[in-house]
Parts: structure tokens; C-alpha cells; sequence
DNA sequence: ACGGAAAAAGTCAAAGCTGTTTGAAACCGG
DNA sequence: CCGGTTTCAAACAGCTTTGACTTTTTCCGT
């Protein structure tokens, strides 16, 4: 029987205090992780290289490779830890919006645009395009991120319960808010300064505070 | 007094037929640059290498080196061409709108809708990526960016003179079409599949019918 | 203190990339 | 036909990356 915690698992997950070693293990671990999102912000996913990484983590190569033997088991590691801070996040600034009143909105919309903004979407962002044409990355992040977008979902529809009379209203106010701030998000990041957003903004909110449900489940906003 | 044209420069560009050899060698070189964007579309910027670019263009990497002594030069040839081409097709597009009606708003939203969806924009996507971690590519492709969306906006104006009573409601009917349609084509090539655009896209529509001015430079749309 | 395990570091081979140089083939005007 | 130019192809050197393997150092229970 192995008498101490296997690397990998977190100190304490059999019920007894890990070993001062096995906490060790978990702590580089996790510097690696970020190391390794660190660089994907930093320099782009291609040129996300063990090298940089470990560089980056403040240890050898070698060091690294003992934690996860391959590259790829390091981008699942960080997938994992990214979705789950970005899902904490965005959790965290829902749960921050006014009960009711203009300002609800106005906070929903700025806790999407922060999330977008923020240093995680552009890892996750790297990522994405990486798997558009890498099936091996592919095949990591697609069912992360399904699982990712199930959460996302249920966390918004807990957050906005007076939406729910209305899901085909709130699923149009959810995908047409997600598109356009990634679009702006993507803009910003890749070759616009970050300077006209918002009117945008402004009138999303507009085209929201609309398209919420009234009670009598009928949307104000009418075609010509 | 050179006796022939020199390379690169297109047939017939003095004022005289040019030589075969001329005509052969601007031939190559458009091969060599079609084969670059299929490369960005196909296995992204990262893997589009020098060899791959050349076998690609069905010729050696030693002959592709001869016409673009360095892969900058290559991606730069590739940049001026794909936002030709980009611009070219764009105009095409938003000339077949009908000149008044519902159909209007329908045709320039499909317009640019069919247009982020092309391969063209996808190879011009993968660039403005890279070029955000990639300065040597950047300062090749945001004074080509500004430059394309200097014509774009230009070609839009033109296109559509009724909407330059309100220039407000303009750019902002501009903008909202651009960062939400882009964040779908973008959110479509990454992870999501193409199955839940066509409400959005409607949606799109409406909002545009009632950004229009009304002949009395005001909106239709108020807020709450 | 000791032996075994784990963590850390160093080394190696293979593969691939880029830009440079050299040589061969094709083209063209005199 | 010939010499010069252009296009094409091959070879080379230098660099970087990855995964595997070996060695060293640290840690821990007995």
C-alpha cells in the first residue's frame, strides 16, 4: 500500500494532511498552470513552448516534465484551471447585480464585458483558435468547453430568474450579448483601440432592457 | 537600359507587353501567394511554414526564395492581396442590394454575413491574431488593417446614402453589425456549431430597420 | 544512519525550420 | 551559337523544440 499521497492529488483528498512533500508536488504543479497561462496571454499559443513554460515557472524542463510528461497534459491542466476560474468569475460578478432597476442590466452587461476583457478570455481565446486547426488541442478543449457552456448557461439562468418567462427572449439576449462582446472583445485584442465600445455597449443595454420580458411574456421591440 | 521587366513587377506595367519570362515569373509569385492564404486557412499561421507555403505552390522552397527572399515577404504580399480581394468581394456584394424595402437591410446583412464567413476572413483572422503577440507581423498588418477599414467604411457610406442624414446612427449600425457578426464567425470557428446564428442574424435585421433614420434624423428606438 | 521514493536537473537524439550559398536548367537578345 | 540573366532546385549551417533517458539532490519512514 503507498504511504504517501500520489502527485496529482490534492493535499488532503484522502482525508489525511498530505504529506509536506505531496503539497510541494501540487504547489509546483500549479505553477506550472500558470505559468503556462501566463505565456499563452503573453506570447500566443504557438509559442507556448515547454521551454518558455518551465522558464516561466521558475524550474527546470526536466522538473517540469517529472509533473506532466508530455506538453499536451500540461494544456489539459490548464484548460481545466481555466475554465474553472473563468466560471468562478463570472459567477462572482453576476451574483453582484442589483436586484432590480436599470442598473441590473447595466451591471450584467459590464460583468460580461470585464469577463471578456480579462486576461483569462485571452488564454481560452489562444486556445480556440489553436484548436481550430490542431485536432489533438481539438479534442482537449471541445468537451471543455460544452461543459464550460453548459455552466455558463445555468449560472445566467439562476442569476436572471425573472427571464425565464421568456426562454426564447433569454437565449436571444444571451447569444446576441455574448457574440457582440467577443466580437468587440476580439476586435479590441487583435487590431482596434479600445476606444469606441461604448455606444455599443450603451445600446446593448438599451436593446436588453427591450427585450426583457414583461410579464406578459410579449417583447416591446417589433420588426417594421 | 535593362532589356526586360524586372520581377515583381505585373506585365505590361511600363507601357509594354512584357516578356513571357515577366509574365511567368507574376504568375509564380501570385501562386506562391495563393498557396500562403490556403496555408492560413488551412493549418493556421503557426504551422504555415516556408516548406509548406512552397509545396503548396507546387515549386521548391529554393525557387518559392528566389521570388520572396524571407517569409515576411511572403506574409506581406499575402496581406496586400487578401485585403484586395476582401474589399473587391465586399463591393460586389453591396452593390446587388435592392435600392429600397425590407430586402435592403436583409441583402447588407447577408452581405457581410457570407463575407466573415469566407476563407478570406478566416486567413485574415489567423493573421490579427498573431499579430497581437507578433510585433515584426504587426507592423505589417495594422497599417494594411487601417487602410482596409478606411475603404470599407468608404464603400458602406457609398452604398448607402440614406443613412448619411444621421452619420451617428450610422457608425453605430456599423459597428454593432460588425462586432456582432465577427464574434459569431469567430465563436463559429473556434467551437460552436453553425446551427444558431439564423435568429440572431434576424434580430440583426430588425435592429437595423429601426436604427435607420426615418427622414427626420431620428431613431425609432428608445430606451427605457 | 540507511534504503527507497520522489523531485529536480542535465543530456541526448530526432525532427523541423529559416536564410544563405551553390549549381543546374531555362530563357533571351545579339 | 553564345554569353548573360532569370528561374528553379539542392545542400548546408545554425537554431529551436520535444520526449526520453540518466544522474543528482531532496525527502521520508524505519
Amino acid at each position: 500500500m503507498p504511504r504517501r499521497t500520489a502527485p496529482g492529488r490534492p493535499g488532503g483528498a484522502d482525508g489525511k494532511d498530505a504529506t509536506w512533500q505531496a503539497q510541494k508536488s501540487a504547489a509546483t504543479r500549479n505553477q506550472i498552470i500558470e505559468a503556462a497561462i501566463d505565456c499563452l496571454v503573453k506570447v500566443g499559443y504557438a509559442r507556448t513552448t515547454t521551454t518558455r513554460i518551465a522558464s516561466t515557472a521558475g524550474l527546470s524542463r526536466g522538473a517540469m516534465l517529472h509533473h506532466f510528461p508530455t506538453k499536451l497534459d500540461i494544456v489539459k491542466a490548464a484548460v481545466e484551471a481555466l475554465h474553472a476560474k473563468r466560471l468562478k468569475a463570472f459567477r462572482k460578478s453576476i451574483v453582484a447585480a442589483p436586484p432590480a432597476g436599470r442598473g441590473r442590466v447595466h451591471q450584467a452587461v459590464q460583468a460580461y464585458w470585464q469577463h471578456v476583457r480579462h486576461r483569462l478570455f485571452v488564454a481560452f481565446f489562444e486556445l480556440s483558435v489553436a484548436a481550430r486547426t490542431d485536432p489533438e488541442l481539438d479534442a482537449v478543449l471541445r468537451p471543455a468547453q460544452a461543459a464550460f457552456d453548459e455552466a455558463w448557461i445555468q449560472t445566467a439562468r439562476e442569476a436572471f430568474p425573472e427571464w425565464q418567462g421568456d426562454p426564447e427572449a433569454f437565449d436571444l439576449a444571451l447569444h446576441l450579448s455574448r457574440y457582440l462582446l467577443e466580437g468587440m472583445s476580439v476586435s479590441f485584442l487583435t487590431h482596434e483601440d479600445p476606444e469606441r465600445g461604448e455606444r455599443v455597449l450603451e445600446y446593448l443595454e438599451d436593446l436588453l432592457r427591450n427585450l426583457r420580458p414583461t410579464g406578459n411574456g410579449q417583447r416591446r421591440l417589433r420588426s417594421n
